[in-house]
DNA sequence: AATGCATTTGAAGATTCCCG
DNA sequence: CGGGAATCTTCAAATGCATT
């Protein structure tokens, strides 16, 4: 990964968590009460951050932007009217869905569409819903494009970035039983690898051509209802009363802000490679389409 | 301007499982 | 058996865009 890809991936990704944080605080000023972490998420916004990491990387890769379509937020400059229209694509097993990049080539047809997810907190929760919905959304896009509901036959990708912190990598026992044995590759139950797992897979199986995995550890406290050491202390605290033990020590707390990968195959280096080649093929004159070109695209 | 629709991401409550 | 924790199922809050 050269500095530049670096930086880049480290200002989008902390501008997702201060794009939570900054939605949470708006929330709080209007009077919305909304329960636990999930205020900093309904405002919407902290995914458009890795969206317009990755719409950067297109235009670098020498896609003009006005063929670059994300769910810009107002005073965005990638921002224009209809915009909507342009990343919501027809789907099969429901009527429309809307991804969260989509760059179209010189005759109107995507070559690039991108789904992104997220995960904090509330893992085992949600943990087999992500799943779920990440192969149906590979599914369903595949079968829109067999249909020809969505023209062309575009390079897509997936990315999921899942928070690090003690739960999300601590390794938990996989409790349920089932009626057969379970894939020894699910020896390795983290959530963390659970997602890298999906990701490979959706790869390997070609639901997607590239997939990026990404954890991430928030820069702030998230506060006592989310805070993995304020939970986790609460409970050694709770057990000690129970049984006459002295107080137990206070665990260390302490957030910082860092962000890693999760394995080589479903890095940034490697989905934004083999993305760029797909955009190089569209546009192989390079960065700065000629203006006749860019009036060839639908929408501009 | 007002309303409806689709989407997204967590949370609540119920359930299951482990282990003494 | 029963307490406590992990997990699963269901669905709700909030937003932005399109339409009337």
């Amino acid at each position: 990964m050269t500095p530049d890809q670096h930086e880049a991936v480290t200002t989008a990704l902390f501008a997702f968590w201060t794009a939570r944080s900054d939605a949470a605080a708006a929330q709080q000023a209007k009077g919305n009460v909304d329960v636990g972490g999930r205020s900093g998420v309904t405002a919407g916004g902290h995914m458009d951050q890795i969206a317009r990491l990755l719409a950067g990387v297109a235009v670098a890769a020498g896609a003009p932007a006005e063929a670059v379509y994300y769910k810009a937020p107002t005073g965005d400059p990638n921002k224009r009217d209809k915009i909507a229209h342009r990343y919501t694509l027809p789907s099969y097993f429901r009527p429309t869905k809307s991804y969260d990049v989509v760059v179209y080539d010189t005759l109107g047809e995507p070559c690039v569409i991108v789904e992104l997810k997220s995960q904090s907190g509330s893992y085992s929760n949600n943990a087999n819903n992500r799943a779920e919905e990440a192969i149906g959304n590979a599914v369903d896009l595949q079968r829109a494009l067999d249909e020809g509901l969505v023209p062309g036959d575009p390079w897509t990708g997936y990315v999921f970035l899942i928070e690090d912190d003690d739960i999300s990598r601590a390794s938990g026992g996989a409790k349920d039983s089932a009626a057969f044995p379970r894939d020894p590759i699910f020896a390795d139950w983290t959530y963390q690898s659970r997602v890298r797992l999906l990701c490979q897979r959706l790869v390997e199986d070609e639901h997607y051509v590239a997939a990026w995995a990404v954890t991430t550890s928030r820069p702030e406290c998230a506060g006592e209802k989310i805070c993995p050491v304020i939970l986790q202390q609460a409970r050694l605290d709770k057990e000690a009363a129970k049984k006459g033990w002295p107080t137990p020590e206070r665990l260390p707390h302490e957030h910082r802000f860092d962000w890693s990968e999760m394995s080589q195959d479903t890095g940034f280096v490697q989905f934004t490679a083999s993305m760029t080649a797909r955009i190089r093929a569209a546009y192989p004159q390079g960065p700065g389409a000629t203006a006749a070109e860019q009036l060839a695209l639908p929408g501009a």
